[in-house]
DNA sequence: AGCACGCCGACT
DNA sequence: GTCGGCGTGCTC
């Protein structure tokens, strides 16, 4: 009977981390399957390819038929797991987010690993072990081992540790030396214990903070998010820079964490993570864990360990952390949910803001959105009631908001990109021991080189766009693939030696300041500035350090930082994105400029923010100065649902590249004549277009976008594209991507 | 994605 | 003579 039962299902359907819209059969050895249950989502090792490669996969069920010859069909050649490490809920998950995205399905599952666990590495804490003193070592006398230093060292220390032990941790702490562990054994003083280890805790005995008022609005969220706490259901934390949400996400949590619930927090990036951390730290007796891409893979799988055990409560990781395994989550938070950092913009291009809601409604758990700036399509379905929109219009404190001026710069003569208004402005701001804040979204020190002589600009070799000049590296730079090159005094074309920059970027323009500012310390925040670790910290500390201070950066200012005697915000351009080739140019500008606005004035010192600008009369710039951005995205919707654009309409693209120049075109217009034979009333084409930036990384890039007010038929039409182009690219040197729900369309 | 197989150029 | 270039095709 047993036998028969084991032999019921003797092959296994595989998934592998292979971009191949396939699973793989296996055949289960008997010896295997008569000691375990093979059972979906845990990890098999399995021989693939001609030579002796082999690679891990997934499991997908066990099935007692195979539609492949079975002649060719190879055994499994180990089981790698004891329990699925994929749950059924997270395996729901990346099977839904595979058809979604059509991603193919062993690549969503293998992302969702820590790389350590796509390696095939055990899914157990490390064990470390534990030194205890035996009965017969309690009792010895630590003068018969005084010819032995390090062992009478060993046992003094276990003598003094009976109770709990030696851990490897306290043996460093305490300076024994453990090598003197083997002789002690075996004269049976001290016994051996293996342990997993989990991550050393920094006990923060420290006492913890008094929580503070909330106001009304604060405590109608709060009470309206505990209403909320049984069920699936999505709320819209829409409140205003300092109108206090994260004391609002810190009262829920506490809710949560009484019932032993676990709480996912999402932060757009790594540079947020510290500073949610040391809040939360502040408040909860419990243990907190990160997740995002700075951690080693030892690290990432030991926090991944522990809130798969259920022994962390609060994770707050980025993206990718949205596939956490938890044991009982109660939550999940997105902060700054607008943010275009959650999405995957390469490979398997998911939307983790999305994809948490699809896992909450699997888990029936609330969802929180946060932002002061939230997304057009957040704020569509608040309007249209699928969320909870709970605004927050109060600063904290009594705090007013920050007053926007727009400066004309028509016929202005400027300083280096500054009009002599803005740099009186600033002059009496630093006067009155207080700092300002130079917005400027371009790094390096100019996005152009340029030759007087005969016109030629510096280009990348490998992509069709102008290189970035780096003073300080002595470096042209392209911003684009990310190769260098040496900067160049003379003209390649003409060997003309007078070559000038053209436009500024944050490291010319800290370069300026500090020759108007003489005394005033400049501290740059850029990618450039903030790539070595640590160094955002060492700046952030710095302007802590300093009453006057000028701060210039790119977008990186308008995430999250608090600095709190800012109280003057310059936008050096606030035209960039105003007349941007893609639709979503003005939502991302509108929320960069509120975003950046809101750093300015906290509690008692109200903020200015000065925006520079050659279209001081255009209607989105004044609606947003005037009216704000609830006001200023409500025009936006309209607009875009006359138009028929997203989030009232839905979109895919499918992406190219070759490195021939026509034939990723090529195969998109084949593919383009393929889906027209049938396509659905309701769906439109677009393109094949090249992209933008035709050549990036020596490919060429094309794309077609497809169109729909239903998701169904556009659905059907990417699975066609997905499969067709499989079919159809394996042969030629092209590579394709589909992007589904895209924030680039370019 | 990997990896082997295969068919052409410059080398110990 | 062969080492190795990367084009081509396949992976249960």
């Amino acid at each position: 009977m047993v036998d028969t039962l084991l032999t019921a299902h003797p092959y296994v359907k595989v998934a592998l981390n292979v971009p191949l819209r396939a699973t793989f059969d296996y055949k289960v050895p008997k010896a295997l399957a008569y000691r375990h249950e093979l059972r979906p989502g845990m990890r098999v090792k399995v021989p693939f390819g001609n030579g002796d490669r082999q690679a891990i996969g997934l499991v997908i069920e066990t099935v007692a038929q195979s539609d492949y010859p079975d002649a060719q069909i190879k055994p499994l050649t180990a089981l790698l797991d004891d329990s699925p490490i994929i749950d059924r809920e997270l395996f729901e998950l990346c099977v839904w987010a595979s058809r979604y995205y059509h991603h193919p399905l062993g690549e969503v599952f293998f992302h969702a690993l820590p790389t350590s666990l796509r390696k095939g590495e055990s899914a157990d804490f490390r064990s470390e072990t534990w030194w205890f003193v035996t009965e017969e070592g309690a009792a010895t006398d630590l003068e018969t081992l005084n010819r032995a230093k390090l062992q009478k060292a060993f046992l003094k220390a276990a003598q003094e540790h009976a109770t709990h032990g030696l851990s490897p941790h306290l043996i460093s702490v305490l300076d024994v030396n453990s090598s003197a562990t083997k002789a002690l054994e075996k004269k049976g003083l001290i016994r051996s214990e293996q342990r997993a280890f989990k991550r050393a805790r920094e006990t923060h005995a420290h006492q913890k903070q008094v929580p503070p008022t909330l106001n009304n609005e604060q405590a109608a969220a709060t009470k309206a998010l505990l209403a909320m706490k049984d069920e699936f259901g999505v709320a819209l934390l829409d409140g205003i820079t300092g109108s206090g949400k994260t004391e609002v996400f810190l009262r829920v949590i506490e809710a949560l964490l009484a019932e032993d619930k676990q709480i996912l927090v999402m932060v757009p990036e790594i540079g947020l993570t510290p500073q949610t951390l040391r809040r939360f730290e502040g408040r909860f007796n419990t243990d907190i864990v990160l997740m995002h891409s700075n951690m080693t893979d030892r690290e990432r799988l030991d926090a991944w360990l522990m809130v798969e055990k259920g022994d962390a409560k609060i994770i707050i990781g980025t993206r990718s952390s949205v596939f956490i395994p938890t044991l009982d989550l109660g939550l999940i938070i997105i902060d700054e949910e607008h943010d275009a950092s959650y999405k995957q913009h390469e490979g398997f291009r998911y939307h983790a803001r999305d994809l948490a809601i699809k896992r909450a409604q699997g888990l029936n758990i609330p969802v929180l959105l946060a932002s002061a700036t939230p997304s057009y399509e957040s704020l569509t379905n608040a309007l249209q009631k699928r969320y909870h929109w709970l605004k927050l219009r109060q600063r904290a404190g009594n705090a007013e908001l920050p007053e926007m001026e727009r400066i004309d710069l028509r016929g202005q003569t400027l300083k280096q990109g500054f009009s002599e208004h803005t740099l009186e402005r600033m002059k009496q701001t630093l006067e009155k021991k207080e700092q300002v804040l130079v917005f400027l979204n371009r790094r390096g020190y100019a996005p152009t080189l340029m030759c007087h002589q005969c016109g030629w600009i510096a280009s990348c070799d490998h992509c069709d766009a102008n290189l970035t000049v780096h003073k300080r590296a002595n470096k042209l730079h392209c911003h684009h693939c990310d190769s260098h090159k040496a900067l160049l005094h003379t003209c390649p074309d003409c060997q003309s030696d007078e070559l000038f920059t053209v436009g500024e970027g944050t490291e010319q323009v800290e370069g300026i300041l500090n020759q108007l500012f003489k005394n005033t310390p400049i501290l740059r925040i850029d990618r450039d500035s903030t790539q070595r670790k640590s160094a955002l910290t060492q700046i952030t500390q710095k302007i802590h350090e300093h009453d006057q201070a000028i701060l210039v950066g790119t977008q990186m200012l308008a995430k999250g930082h608090h600095f709190p005697n800012v109280t003057l915000v310059v936008i050096m351009d606030a035209d960039v994105g105003l007349f941007s080739s893609d639709f979503r140019g003005m939502e991302r500008t509108a929320q960069l400029i509120t975003q950046v606005a809101g750093r300015a004035g906290r509690a008692s010192k109200r903020g200015h923010v000065l925006l520079q600008t050659y279209h001081p009369e255009h209607p989105a710039i004044e609606c947003l100065c005037t009216q704000g951005y609830e006001a200023f995205a409500m025009d936006g919707l309209r607009e875009r649902q006359q138009l028929a654009l997203p989030p009232f309409q839905y979109q895919a693209i499918v992406r190219a590249e070759s490195a021939q120049e026509q034939q990723a075109m090529g195969v998109l217009m084949q593919l383009r004549n393929q889906l027209s034979v049938t396509l659905p009333d309701d769906m439109q084409i677009i393109g094949p277009y090249t992209a933008i930036i035709v050549r990036k990384a020596g490919q060429h890039r094309a794309l077609l976008c497809l169109k729909g007010t239903q998701r169904g038929p556009l659905h059907q039409c990417v699975a066609f594209a997905a499969q067709w182009l499989e079919q159809n690219t394996k042969n030629q040197r092209i590579r394709f991507a589909i992007d589904v729900d895209p924030l680039e369309t370019f």
